[in-house]
DNA sequence: TGTAATTAATAAGCAAGCTAATTATATACA
DNA sequence: TGTATATAATTAGCTTGCTTATTAATTACA
């Protein structure tokens, strides 16, 4: 590729974006927003998380989580805990409500995924998820790197 | 690909949640955000365009657009006109300060392909960017044909 | 033991996207 | 002409995500 290809600047956050209009479409008749459905999917994985941990998994700031937890525990989907040995933490529980709509969140999930690699050999698709991954797990290390605004502007401008 | 595989809920997401932290870092010493600098790039291929038209080349919404251009005025990268013939128009016109940064803007965004891309083969990157291309023109007319709620979800939904 | 450093969660505040509603202007057409 | 419709932009309000700062509790260690 070539990569003074500008393309990337948009197809990764315009896909982002249209993905989480169209889910959010379909999950908003269940009162869920795709952060929040994510949310509920690692704790079908893993019930009882700190918050913290459940942060960690999804790749995200402590306070984007409290706030999902906070809205899906004012709609009842879950209730926070604090754990009775470090009390600090709080650990999010999955409440019926809940259950009952994992099935539904695959199912959207899956439509989705037929909707986006309409079209393509299945071969070509896998070729694409994959390379999607090391992407990822790309960036994923540029932004461990360093935390600091100065030196990640270093690591990536002195590749030049 | 198994279209039951879970990842693609996070990939897309992620990719563009760490391309904008890593661009942002990148841009902030110049005042600007990751979706600013893609406004300008848009003013940069042709300036003196209205707003609604800037936001139907984004794909976005003519609040969004609305805010990032009142940002970008604020910081004097650009200014807002009405236009002479049609009073409810504005145009957006590239001011100076603005000019001398769309290098900078374009190497940055080189240097992010070339981390994003890193350890894969010129080939494979050039079919994943193709596939990206074609997951994202199959959103935008999932998107496109039914702006209703209840009428994407039978859309999505009726695949099944 | 007692102080320092670390950690979990929250608060405050900004940017970006979205939707729905409003305002002002233009256009269509009866 | 005059009324209805359509369009451009803005306002208000929501969710997500980010950063920085604060609070409370725990752990490290002198």
């Amino acid at each position: 590729m070539d990569y003074t290809d500008h393309r990337a600047g948009f197809v990764f956050a315009d896909i982002a974006r249209f993905r989480v209009r169209l889910f959010d479409r379909l999950l908003a008749p269940h009162g869920l927003t795709t952060s929040q459905a994510w949310v509920l999917a690692h704790l079908f994985i893993e019930d009882n998380l700190p918050q913290t941990e459940l942060a960690r998994r999804m790749d995200v700031g402590a306070v984007t989580i409290g706030g999902l937890i906070e809205r899906l525990e004012a709609r009842g989907f879950v209730e926070r805990k604090v754990d009775s040995e470090d009390r600090r933490v709080k650990r999010v529980l999955l409440k019926e409500e809940a259950k009952s709509i994992g099935r539904i969140m695959a199912e959207c999930g899956r439509t989705l995924n037929e909707v986006a690699f309409s079209g393509m050999e299945a071969e070509k698709a896998k070729a694409v998820m994959d390379g999607l991954l090391s992407v990822r797990q790309n960036l994923l290390d540029a932004l461990a790197e360093d935390t600091d605004i100065k030196s990640a502007t270093d690591i990536l401008l002195s590749k030049k």
